[in-house]
RNA sequence: GCCGAUGUGGCGGAAUGGCAGACGCGACGGACUCAAAAUCCGUUGUUCGCAAGAGCAUGUGGGUUCAAGUCCCACCAUCGGUACCA
């Protein structure tokens, strides 16, 4: 018996054993080990100003739960961190406050990872990583010369988010209602030369491989939807002057209702023809006109249609021979499919609207005849069904050389460079007489050139472009001059691999041994935010694929299993923001309550998959709940008979451990909390506890809350050794079960009365026991008693009449 | 428009088709205190009723079932993603 009981006082305890586990590397995973292995994996942060936010231990402190059961479970675990440090903050930061942006990037790392220690997350901090690092980027672009080899990274003119005001390329995040996000000017696109991956190559196998792995259905429909796989055919139309227009369809069995063709204006078609279109001055002009309307623009003409006439042109309809006329409009995209379309306006809502302007014939050949859909006006078609059609349709094509079957998608290529300089370095020189020439791979890492300043760049280019001794080099084939690519990678680079960096961090001959890739990989178990579905995450299993074709990882697939934690809002449950002045800074938490209030609390706030609001308040019941546990001090005795004590909790015990250990795998850390809550009123009910029981108490919740479960094992000597190293508690099934349980009886599907009967009562049995009561007779009375259905163990419904 | 998700007390949220509201917050009442905080003990979906008790309750409307928050059909609302993608 423990006579007097210090004050619970987190401050002090919380440090120590930080101190403790690190001393002792306890985290440290192993990696020559013949334990079963467990990768647990959170998204490494963008060390950003602000420092951390509550939604960052809110993933961080879910995977630890999980990292510290499953080491107590006899895993070889491995749960690392590092940074995401470059990027466009930290640099527009840099060149307003005129620092390095490699200074800026120390000092909020240092801020992060000291917020991180205070939470007492198992990492491996021995394996942290850090993007902006040489010994780190070298790997990222020796991934990037692999693909310039391999022709998936190419040089190419596409158009481009292009701020007006800032004279400066922007990525897609940074555009804002078809607004620049610094200055709010108007974003417009243009044409400029990009690196490109070709991202495309993989837009199959990216959807397929969906089925190997264990992602939430929302995340897998949202990658799906985004790649935008579409099956149709390809039509060739001729021209009165010879050349053939190449349309894409989904809907080829509609060919007959074809009334005219759009090219996108964009369409070298146009340009190829100048001489030949009557009106070329009016479509040139359609052409600037279309070309200069921003985004927004764009969406607002969604509604209002125009275009221009190709006067001069004539298009032949493959099936029918009839003449058609060809237009210009931009509600044809020249980055999809072939850039121009078969216009049905009989069956397409747009072709529809823009013939109705324009005056154009408009031809049914779909028609529901006995709620059928059924060809009509469509000659060898008619009377055949939408898909007996669309396959008659796409055979006659192919036979007769005019089409053929086509499958698109609406992925894009990945816009790969940034004019930009916090970012990593594209090891690319160019050449005049060469071209673009790789460097050779000894060369690696192409460091960054110190600037001094760096300066906002003018007309979209690099900062480095101004850095001349770094720019101009001898080309690495013919030995002539030649410049350096002066654009740098996106911030998404440097995430596509870092999991794989983990497996041996300090690798310098590879970017991870074979043995390390081998035995880590795939990733056990990944969590992240929904954001980055379509980015992040679907990057990074592009590059895992391109290193399984180069045989690099075993598996074509990086991550196992994959879940997505909701936001935690503000208390107005908007979201957090500087500007909304509703931002919960988690150190301030971590001082005043401490950091075990703080985990306990960021797990019990609500559905983890769900966006849940803060609640100042609320704070108080996981702190109360702490409390309570550093109470059961007092009430500890280890002389307590274990049978008298086993009669009473015994059940319960085996009930919490069995749903603590469930709840944890399936994400359910609210309910988890829950039991151990109900838990320990129960304890508090009977006013004792003996070693047994405090110590699988200890034990279950110390992956919440580890500093005051370490405290407490070590001042109650509940065992060996530290509570973070025991094994994790186990279960009987048989022994979960009460061994009387509350028996229900309804009438007519009605809760009437309940009574207490030992487990395994038969039918007939409680039936007896029911009629006996008041209640009973009370329904029943004057009726016929129609069907009696019982549920072992759990309720009676009699059916009267 | 399309895809996905969600809808339950004052609030966050629980419920393998089987007692709706676990657990927590808040509120109310009480104990302790000179007092307050903290703590502890009660009460707390709603309506009618002094009470015993009864009725009504899981976005709306139907359906299946002995039994529906849960399954089926139709709709409404909110959130997220995406969008002249042919």
């Amino acid at each position: 018996m423990v006579d007097k009981i210090s004050k619970y006082n987190p401050e002090e305890i919380e440090t120590k054993w930080q101190d403790h586990w690190e001393k002792n590397k306890l985290f440290y995973a192993e990696n020559d080990c013949t334990r079963p292995k467990f990768y647990a994996l959170v998204e490494f942060p963008y060390p950003s100003g602000q420092g951390l936010h509550v939604g960052h231990p809110r993933s961080y402190t879910a995977l630890d739960i999980v990292a510290r059961k499953k080491r107590m479970q006899g895993f070889n675990v491995l749960y690392p961190m590092g940074w995401d440090a470059f990027g466009l903050p930290t640099e527009n930061f840099a060149i307003k406050n005129k620092i390095h942006p490699a200074v800026v990037t120390e000092k909020n790392i240092s801020r992060f990872k000291s917020q991180l220690k205070s939470l007492g997350i198992s990492f491996d901090w021995s394996r942290e990583i850090n993007t902006t690092d040489p010994k780190y980027y070298k790997w990222t672009q020796w991934i990037f010369l692999q693909l310039f080899k391999k022709g998936l990274a190419y040089k190419s003119e596409v158009a481009v988010n292009w701020c007006t005001s800032c004279k400066c390329v922007l990525a897609n995040e940074e555009v804002i209602d078809g607004k620049c996000e610094r200055c709010s000017s108007e974003v417009i696109q243009k044409v400029k030369s990009q690196w490109m991956l070709k991202i495309t190559k993989y837009a199959q196998r990216l959807i397929d491989d969906l089925e190997l792995v264990d992602y939430p259905e929302r995340v897998k429909a949202q990658q799906i939807h985004w790649i935008g796989r579409s099956s149709g055919a390809e039509v060739n139309f001729e021209t009165d002057i010879g050349e053939i227009i190449k349309i894409y369809t989904t809907r080829p069995e509609t060919i007959f209702g074809v009334t005219y063709l759009v090219l996108s204006p964009e369409h070298p078609f146009i340009e190829n023809h100048k001489g030949k279109i009557k009106n070329f001055d009016e479509v040139e002009k359609y052409k600037i006109e279309a070309n200069k309307k921003s985004d927004f623009q764009r969406m607002e003409m969604v509604k209002n249609k125009t275009g221009v006439q190709l006067e001069g042109i004539e298009a032949l309809n493959p099936v029918t021979s009839k003449k058609i006329p060809v237009f210009v409009s931009d509600y044809v995209l020249m980055s999809y499919g072939t850039g121009a379309i078969m216009a049905v306006p009989g069956h397409d809502k747009r072709d529809e609207e823009f013939a109705d302007k324009y005056k154009l014939p408009i031809l049914k050949v779909i028609e529901e005849v006995n709620k059928r859909e059924k060809m009509v006006n469509s000659e060898f078609l008619n009377s055949l069904e939408v898909s007996e059609a669309k396959t008659k349709i796409t055979n006659w094509l192919e036979t007769n050389n005019k089409g053929k079957k086509k499958v698109n998608y609406k992925l894009r290529d990945w816009v790969f460079s940034r004019q930009r300089y916090w970012g990593e370095p594209i090891p690319i020189v160019h050449c005049d007489r060469c071209g673009y020439v790789p460097l050779n791979e000894e060369d690696l890492p192409l460091r960054l050139p110190n600037i001094e300043l760096i300066k906002q760049s003018k007309n979209g280019e690099s900062p480095l472009v101004s850095v001349h001794d770094w720019v101009n080099v001898t080309c690495p084939k013919c030995k002539g001059k030649a410049k350096r690519e002066t654009d740098t990678m996106p911030q998404w680079a440097g995430s596509s691999w870092y999991f794989l960096r983990y497996t041996d961090a300090f690798n310098d001959k590879n970017l991870a041994s074979k043995e390390a890739i081998d035995y880590w990989m795939p990733v056990d178990w990944y969590n992240g935010g929904m954001e980055h579905t379509n980015l992040h995450l679907l990057y990074s299993r592009f590059w895992y694929k391109f290193l399984y074709d180069l045989g690099i990882v075993p598996f074509p697939e990086p991550y196992k299993r994959r879940t997505s934690h909701g936001m935690i809002l503000g208390e107005n449950s908007e979201k957090m923001s500087k500007s909304r002045g509703n931002v919960v800074n988690p150190d301030d938490i971590v001082n005043k309550y401490g950091a075990d209030t703080l985990r306990v609390y960021e797990m019990f706030i609500g559905d983890f998959e769900k966006a849940a609001p803060w609640n100042t308040t609320g704070i108080k019941g996981s702190r109360r709940f702490l409390e309570r546990y550093w109470g059961l001090q007092e009430i500890f005795d280890v002389s307590i008979n274990e049978k008298e004590l086993d009669f009473k909790l015994e059940a319960k015990f085996h009930q919490t451990v069995k749903k603590v250990s469930e709840d944890i795998e399936n994400l359910k850390f609210n309910t988890a909390i829950a039991a151990l809550m109900s838990l320990i009123n129960d304890i508090y009910d009977v006013k004792a506890i003996n070693k047994k029981y405090f110590r699988i108490f200890t034990l279950l919740l110390s992956p919440f809350a580890p500093h005051v479960t370490e405290e407490v094992y070590h001042r109650c000597n509940l065992g060996e050794g530290v509570a973070c190293a025991q094994k994790w508690p186990t279960y009987d099934n048989s022994k979960c079960i009460d061994s009387n349980i509350e028996i229900v009886l309804q009438i007519n599907g009605k809760l009437r009365s309940k009574l207490t009967a030992p487990r395994g009562i038969q039918k007939d049995e409680i039936f007896e026991l029911f009629k006996s009561m008041p209640e009973f007779n009370k329904w029943t009375d004057g009726k016929g008693i129609v069907k009696t259905i019982y549920i072992q163990d759990k309720l009676l419904n009699i059916v009267v009449k």
